[in-house]
DNA sequence: TTAAATTTTCAGTAAATATTGAAAATTAGA
DNA sequence: TCTAATTTTCAATATTTACTGAAAATTTAA
């Protein structure tokens, strides 16, 4: 496979595995370049390598920005403005996942936390599988929170992630 | 919050959160309803609850079933399939780990492999760039899907585990 | 076997999501 | 200041994905 076709390829399948997980397929396909790309690029140098529109452009490289996987970077004596992606596997990788967890996690901590605070003694038997569901849920998805947050943001996670890197 | 109120919001909830998460809304509903429900349900139960079609109803089904977190149930005397959810959540959350794991790892781990065998070596300051990222991209993915079947698959797992709830 | 009950499939349609492109807003050099 | 370059927004459109419902296939009891 010759380089120009590999490049292809990946950023192709990049752009792919990201809609399974629920993330844009521009986004992926963004970042995939980027990611491979030693010097920053322009707006309009992704608009032509991804034949994309300068809408679509835009509005991905701000949600990268968002997640901060993709940095800002001036150039001397150019008024445009340069992108580069965050080159550390683990780094991004992390930074998504605290996101995601931002994002997606609390939604439903508040959602169960909500159920359970307000309901009444539950009374018939599907009423009782009901709450005791919430329930383990709420302490699943707490366990998960909790986890993540130690893995992405406290001191120990330092700890906990060579245990992981130990384990894999 | 009544039960028939808190029941449909969870239900609701759910499935939003599912599709975010690159899962179909229907099958996250399906298996929503399942797990607060005590007793098996047939497809026309499901078909009802959630207000779905007959083939909605009966692809979602399969895909959890396939999945492995709902499983066939039989009644005697009843001619209708029944089913019910894997109710415990660790379980099924890490049967979904799993399944994903084979579906969404291994074609990344297929890509990069084929990238960096078929290739020549890199010259321009942009292929040894590409060739780098492929590089630790495999790399990093060859850590996970490990930490993954440690975690799913192995005996070792349960040592993990337990470290992961110490964190947690 | 036969036929009613049940499940599965899938073409057509609906709904959701992503993308475009041009106008509006912003920025920064002259 | 003015104005050209650049970025951002967003209504219109295109694309993808999900869902329906009825026909076809399958199953099982008699």
């Amino acid at each position: 496979m010759r380089y120009p076709e590999a490049k292809e390829k990946f950023i192709e399948t990049w752009g792919t595995l990201g809609s399974q997980w629920g993330v844009n397929k521009s986004i992926a396909q963004v970042q995939a370049l980027l990611l491979i790309t030693p010097e920053p690029l322009t707006t309009d140098d992704i608009m032509k390598e991804l034949k994309i529109s300068r809408g679509n452009a835009n509005m991905s490289i701000r949600q990268l920005l968002d997640w901060g996987i993709v940095y800002k970077r001036s150039v001397a004596g150019d008024r445009k403005e340069y992108f580069v992606a965050e080159k550390d596997v683990w780094k991004w990788a992390l930074k998504i996942g605290n996101v995601r967890k931002q994002r997606e996690l609390n939604p439903v901590l508040d959602l169960l936390r909500e159920i359970a605070e307000n309901k009444e003694p539950a009374k018939t038997q599907e009423e009782k599988e009901f709450s005791k569901q919430i329930k383990e849920l709420n302490a699943f998805t707490r366990q998960l929170g909790s986890l993540a947050d130690k893995l992405f943001l406290s001191p120990k996670g330092e700890m906990l992630f060579k245990i992981l890197k130990m384990f894999a």
